[in-house]
DNA sequence: CTGAAAGCGCTTACAG
DNA sequence: CTGAAAGCGCTTACAG
């Protein structure tokens, strides 16, 4: 592999010469440019990002750190990624996808001086790991975010998500609506953002219209929705409608729902019988909602925030699933003239402009 | 963040001695080694894995390269994903998960140093990354395979995997059977390795059983799905069951099979009125089989060899879609004795004790 | 067992 | 506009 001294020399210049072209730091004549530039071509030279990084203090690496689940990663995690790998390379960033077990593996990480910024995804209220991040001298944003909410972080409006859900459940003529949410044996999943401030939202707004709350948390898997439906029937046969925040659980939740009684076509007029179970017929609406036939399967595991319901009336085309979000959020620009002076200072956003320290 | 001069200096020894201890390369005494670990301790000593990289030439990190789809990463994927990771990390080595869009910026990182080794995933037959990945001079593996199959892989084995598929099927006394399978506008998708080689194996298989082939390839999506139904019911009216090798299209694919007729219960006792569709009922066996209650719905998503079928007779819990794979083909160890001498030789499997070059 | 020193391949004030 | 040189924080023969 050529390096820069290379091209120097086949060049006729000084090394600092060819650095300021690479870089495009200083102006160079254009005979000298040219030649340096003849001079890459055949030698395929390509800089050494490794020395770079070391002399410059800059890696232009931006780790997005994710949790190693087993679970797969969902369409709504997969946009945020892609969206951040766009925008760090639209900024002259490469965004890679970290798996961290813990904060341990993350304080390493960090003090590698291997990252120039961090992502954190899979935020939970109380999270060692943003606390891990706010000590570290690593710029840092929150995809969701913690209790302490002057942290820098984007995240999708559970409040409005929650309420439009709500709206069209009650539009329905639902009013024993039941949300089902997760949890794990670690109470990991518990106390992520979006399981939280989701059951508070519903227990707010139950409370506001005068119903009883129904919150069934159970593990984000088939098993965990199955259970789900049980309980549901054994503790709460008023229920006419779920809100389900636990995409996981999806199939199972649908599964033990339909097999606690027979299905049945409620609509259908070739079918004088009817419906022989509380749960005749269900629909998911989701991302792709209007190219759904009303009242038929929607796509399964669309979006965390998919709403399940039983929807007597055919949702006819309408979409529940577009989340507000708080993306550019007041929080950040605030954040960005935030004391810290110069530096990777904590809490402070990316930029690609940043002096190096 | 302390430098190793500033331990070694805390330590009253050299600089040398402290990146012994650290790296455990050599033998120091124990009263020496005490006081630079308590040094290290004292000041919160990180060894720079920047500098370590540029003076030792290797970054001890393994880049996993996936192309930047929008889909979501399923079960399959996230297994490779966490297999790889949890391999690396036994062996010293951290496994980040690198979105490049094409072999352009592929080499772009391979070039710059800052990995030590390369896993790519979602091979195609024919793929150019491939062809980056062996004039680079980075240890490369990949996940799938192209047409040369004396390249480093460990693959899924399609040919078993259809050839189990294919019994279930014909146990349960289908004969004529489609294979509904991936498709794209660029040819991305049906250049996949799984795709080509899914669908030669269900060829030969009819061709071996004197059955007519039926193939529908699809987009990756859930409109894909209904297509293939849509195109299922007017150009094969005969087919009763599906194999399916597009995941992304199975919603769309049973939401489509299911209104071309109403639904009904074949087996359910209460009901007496003959099933109304051709696709009366369908299974879509998937990992966790063995909690299905026999006839429901499995969940959805599970594996890329997802089967579904029509399933007259109940599945009775067996489970279909366990492909076995080609781990620790006998490709690999022939392949890290081959040629190419020290160093980074292509087409070498990487190593942790690889010496430096 | 320990250390002095060269070197990894760049960047970047500072001079000219 | 160009270059000599120090320095980024380590590793690693080589000596002692």
């Amino acid at each position: 592999m050529a390096t820069m001294q290379d091209v120097a020399d086949r060049a006729g210049v000084s090394i600092a010469t060819v650095s300021y072209v690479v870089n495009g730091t200083k102006n160079v004549s254009p005979p000298t440019r040219a030649r340096i530039e003849a001079a890459m071509d055949e030698l395929r030279y390509r800089r050494n990002v490794v020395a770079r990084a070391l002399a410059s203090s800059r890696t232009h690496i931006v780790a997005l750190l994710h949790p190693v689940l087993g679970n797969r990663l969902g369409g709504t995690v997969m946009g945020f990624v892609i969206a951040a790998s766009n925008g760090a390379r639209a900024r002259g960033y490469d965004l890679v996808l970290w798996p961290v077990e813990d904060e341990e593996q993350m304080s390493h990480l960090l003090a590698g001086g291997l990252v120039d910024g961090a992502l954190l995804m899979e935020v939970r209220v109380h999270d060692p790991r943003v606390d891990e991040l706010v000590t570290s001298s690593v710029p840092f944003a929150l995809i969701g975010r913690t209790h302490d909410e002057t942290l820098p972080f984007v995240d999708i409006d559970f409040a409005a998500t929650i309420d439009t859900a709500m709206r069209h459940l009650t539009d329905l003529g639902h009013q024993a609506i039941a949300l089902v949410d997760g949890n794990d044996e670690t109470g990991w999943v518990a106390d992520l953002g979006p399981t939280v401030r989701t059951e508070a939202a519903y227990r707010e707004h139950m409370t506001a219209v005068g119903g009883r709350s129904v919150v069934i948390s159970v593990p984000p898997n088939a098993a965990g929705g199955i259970e789900a439906a049980r309980r549901l029937r054994d503790e709460a046969p008023e229920v006419t409608a779920i809100l389900l925040m636990n995409e996981q659980a999806a199939t199972g939740l649908v599964r033990g729902c339909a097999s606690s009684g027979a299905p049945s076509r409620a609509t259908s007029p070739s079918s004088p019988s009817p419906p022989r179970s509380r749960w005749a017929r269900w629909s998911i609406p989701c991302s792709p909602c209007s190219r759904r036939p009303p009242g038929s399967w929607g796509s399964w595991a669309s979006t965390r925030s998919s709403i399940s319901s039983r929807a007597s009336t055919p949702a006819a085309g309408r979409c529940f699933c577009r989340a507000r979000s708080c993306w550019g959020s007041p929080r950040l620009p605030r954040l960005a003239r935030a004391p810290g002076g110069a530096g990777r200072a904590p809490g402070r956003p990316l930029s690609a402009t940043d002096p190096a320290p």
